[in-house]
DNA sequence: GTTAGGG
DNA sequence: CCCTAAC
């Protein structure tokens, strides 16, 4: 809200405060762009929730799974069509034996030109949209869950994460791996561990969002990077879980890098991290086959391949006991995951950083060419899950949100956005649908970052060992560059007669006086537009770019600068004349 | 946490 | 708009 008081200060006639409209929210924090994040988890939970459904079938194939499985499954899904793959992973590092599973391979044979068209322009989700049971119908229902540790706070679907078990007998898997070694007590145990009504679900209350908003809105400027534990969604199957990303920088970068290959100031890519996300271009593009390998396949002319290897997913963040099993963690997590998300899966298509709206461009159109480099092409998983809950997002739309929630290209800030606002909502309607036996956090206590408080009366150390984190921070760690908002005049005029009144270099009281309700407007937002005011009322309008500033404002901007370069002057002077003073 | 300045 | 050093 801009002040609304006139000053008259120096030689400063009074102003009158212009009003602009609140603000809208940071992208960061609040840009409520529906839609969207909830597929992957989706896809995920409806996997677990036929693994839950097997797995009460099933408990006699506990420890039985198959070791070897080359069958290859296919799912199509019209254009673009998804291939699911078996990959032979290897074999599992740790004491279990994998069966065979899938990974996701998303081919686009046509142009989306035939998609069929909405609207809302749309059409490429409805042939994207991969109903989770579709897919689940064909794939198998087999995921696992394996932690990995990695330093970055994402949890993240990479390869093997997608990957599903060959639909048959082995569930076991699922609950694999009991702390004592026997997969039968690790299955009473997980039962056990969901039966127990003493372990306390914590819904999280909208006050607690509240605090996270502004803990998150504060973490927004800081992105260090804690080490943390990472799940990976794995096929039980998959023989060794693939390494993830060692280190934040690398997620990092990879993020950044997906998101905005284009910018140039994108300084440290590792090229590396981007093949990571999308393999394969040319003429040539690499799959790996059935045992793990790289193999090049051909492709025909002018036939663009993608093999996607990877997909975000939301963080989660909960505790459990550390008396649960490992087999009631991963429970706990796929629970946690299949709970989380709703909705179906929507593609959204990311071209040297930005978001591919139109439908109805080819692929050649957009530059995207069998010959091209596909690097700078990025996919995101979305869902419409967030539609549910619009009383949470109606607030401050900005003016720049104006994307429909089915769109289909979506940049990866928005969707991580999007996290944000869906869990905002999460927090206060979905109370009620998070697995009971899941310490499910509240926003606050993830605030109080690593000090996790105990479910029960375990130690923290013990349960800081299996807690996913779900720390804002680290969602702000991979979130994007913000979307530029141009400073618009009367917000231009507002900053003038802050810095009339205030000087500049009082970016923190300029801020609360102009533009305190501006919460996309930080003091180093201000000081730069400054910086940047001053620079163009010095130079001829012939130079200027851009947004045109009224010549007046620069002429206000103009006068002020040079009024509080002298004030400053005088006062240094002044300050180095005092000690004389007291000295005489 | 705020500010300044380079990028 | 980002990043970071300095305070």
């Amino acid at each position: 809200m801009v002040s609304k008081t006139s000053i008259c200060y120096g030689h400063f006639d009074g102003i009158q405060f212009p009003v602009i409209p609140k603000a809208p929210r940071s992208l960061r924090t609040n840009v409520s762009e529906k839609s969207s994040e909830g597929s992957a988890f989706e896809l995920l939970a409806d996997v677990a929730d036929r693994l839950l459904q097997e797995s009460e079938g099933s408990i006699s194939s506990v420890g039985h799974e198959p070791k070897e499985q080359n069958s290859n499954t296919v799912v199509k899904c019209e254009e673009p069509e998804v291939k699911v793959k078996h990959v032979d992973k290897g074999s599992f590092a740790e004491s279990e034996s994998m069966p065979e599973c899938i990974s996701l391979k998303l081919n686009l044979n046509s142009p989306p030109k035939d998609l069929p068209e909405s609207d809302n322009d749309s059409g490429l989700e409805h042939v994207c949209n991969v109903k989770t049971l579709d897919l689940l119908g064909k794939v198998g229902s087999n995921v696992n869950l394996v932690a990995v540790e990695k330093e970055s706070g994402e949890l993240t679907i990479r390869d093997s994460c997608l990957d599903t078990c060959v639909p048959s007998k082995s569930f076991s898997s699922s609950v694999d791996t009991p702390s004592n070694g026997d997969p039968a007590s690790c299955l009473q145990d997980t039962r056990d561990m969901f039966d127990n009504r003493g372990t306390k679900l914590r819904a999280i209350t909208s006050k607690s969002r509240d605090k996270y908003r502004r803990i998150r809105k504060m973490l927004t400027r800081y992105r260090k990077v804690t080490s943390t534990k990472d799940y990976e969604l794995s096929n039980p199957t998959s023989g060794r879980v693939k390494p993830l990303y060692q280190n934040r920088k690398h997620i990092y970068k990879r993020e950044r890098c997906q998101v905005d290959a284009a910018s140039k100031r994108r300084k440290v890519v590792h090229q590396s991290s981007k093949n990571a996300y999308i393999q394969g271009a040319c003429n040539e593009s690499i799959v790996k086959n059935s045992n793990g390998d790289k193999t090049h396949t051909r492709a025909a002319p002018n036939e663009v391949k993608f093999s996607i290897n990877s997909f975000k997913v939301p963080e989660l963040y909960f505790e459990i006991p550390e008396i649960a099993t490992i087999g009631s963690l991963k429970r706990t997590v796929m629970n946690a995951l299949k709970d989380k998300l709703r909705g179906e899966l929507h593609v959204g298509i990311l071209l040297k950083g930005r978001k591919v709206r139109d439908n109805n461009r080819t692929l050649q159109e957009m530059g995207i060419s069998h010959n091209c480099d596909l690097g700078t092409m990025g996919f995101t998983l979305e869902t419409s899950l967030l539609e549910a809950s619009p009383s949470a997002i109606q607030q401050e739309q900005p003016l720049s949100s104006a994307s429909p929630i089915t769109d289909v290209g979506y940049s990866s800030s928005s969707l991580y956005h999007d996290l944000d606002t869906y869990l905002d909502n999460y927090v206060d309607k979905n109370q009620e649908s998070i697995p009971k036996k899941t310490e499910v956090l509240t926003q606050e206590k993830v605030a109080d970052s690593k000090a996790l408080v105990p479910v029960t009366a375990v130690t923290t150390k013990a349960l800081s060992d299996i807690v996913v984190n779900y720390n804002p921070k680290k969602k702000c760690e991979v979130s994007q560059r913000r979307i530029r908002r141009p400073f618009s005049k009367s917000e231009v005029e507002a900053l003038v007669e802050a810095v009339e009144f205030l000087g500049p270099g009082r970016w923190r009281e300029v801020k609360n006086r102009a533009f305190d309700d501006a919460d996309h407007r930080t003091c180093v937002d201000l000081k730069d537009k400054w910086k940047t005011l001053t620079h163009t009322a010095s130079i001829p309008p012939q130079q200027r770019r851009g947004e045109l500033v009224p010549q007046h404002l620069l002429d206000r901007v103009q006068a002020a600068h040079e009024y509080w370069s002298n004030y400053q002057i005088k006062h240094d002077l002044k300050r180095q004349c005092e000690p004389l003073r007291i000295l005489m």
